[in-house]
DNA sequence: CCTAAGTAGTTGAAAATTCAAGTAAAGTGG
DNA sequence: CCACTTTACTTGAATTTTCAACTACTTAGG
């Protein structure tokens, strides 16, 4: 026989509630600052990656791990990328199968031109509000529902 | 003269990163846990929104407000939903240019069958890894955030 | 070696979302 | 009542993302 659901009591609602409906709106407004650089987040993500890898350089696939795109995807914005200028590609010398997306100096202006303006942005629309002690708060409480993730499930593995 | 970024220290780093990172893995898995639902998170929300309204009916635009959707995008989105017989539309008496959305009995059995599961989902990929103590902190500091991004940017003023 | 299975990445089509108009009805000020 | 602006919503095209192959290379086992 089915159990019976376990609604959510009003204090784990107004958690869930809260939490989601500030994320939307964060997530939103920062999207919309990144959007006079002609950024979305996830490809800030991609190039802010890059700038900091070795030779500004990277595997497709450890690319698309860290930032947590789908291969298809990465695939289909590195191509735009490649078509605005902001990043080759390479072959892998060693596996043949492989590719590196390369960073080119253009790539590298647009995020350093784009990174002040996304950092100010991400503080204002959330860094500053927090105090010290909900900072470490939220570190402590969303690296718990991260690793508890981790075991539960893992992007791409469906 | 510009005045140089303000970088993030260790400590906002971490704040931020943890919960970006959580955030996207935790809506990707409870999109992940609605799919057998045939649902996004998106729609979920429409329907959610719906079944609570009276009459289960509510107009378009209060309903992407809510939903904080596009109108456009509700509007698709309401086509699809209208297609596979969850939702049908109605014209507004008052007002001659509005339409209400209104939920089917089907529209109503695909939530309410969902409906358990998703909070099951919403337990086990968050709440459960929360105490009181975090619940009432993710509460007090994301409402926090929501009022403050209110005041600096409201949804569709662009 | 040879084969089977797994990995790296791309591709094109389908589906979803955004974007820029466009239509029609309300409201507003004179 | 007449312009003018705003509101409510839809639409079609463009862009983005997902989905399901597909190619080519690598690895593992016998």
């Amino acid at each position: 026989m089915a159990k019976q659901p376990n609604w959510l009591n009003p204090r784990e609602m107004k958690a869930w509630r809260s939490y989601i409906i500030a994320s939307r709106r964060l997530l939103d407004a920062l999207d919309f600052d990144l959007d006079q650089h002609d950024l979305s987040m996830a490809d800030y993500e991609v190039l802010a990656l890059l700038s900091d890898a070795p030779e500004r350089k990277m595997r497709m696939s450890e690319l698309a791990q860290l930032a947590m795109l789908s291969k298809s995807r990465l695939s289909h914005r590195i191509k735009v990328m490649e078509g605005v200028g902001w990043i080759k590609r390479e072959a892998c010398p060693n596996d043949k199968r492989g590719y590196f997306a390369v960073m080119t100096d253009k790539g590298f202006k647009a995020i350093a031109k784009a990174a002040p303006d996304h950092v100010e942005s991400v503080r204002s629309r959330l860094l500053d509000h927090l105090t010290v002690k909900d900072q470490e708060d939220v570190t402590r409480i969303f690296d718990r529902v991260t690793n508890k993730l981790r075991g539960q499930y893992i992007a791409e593995e469906k």
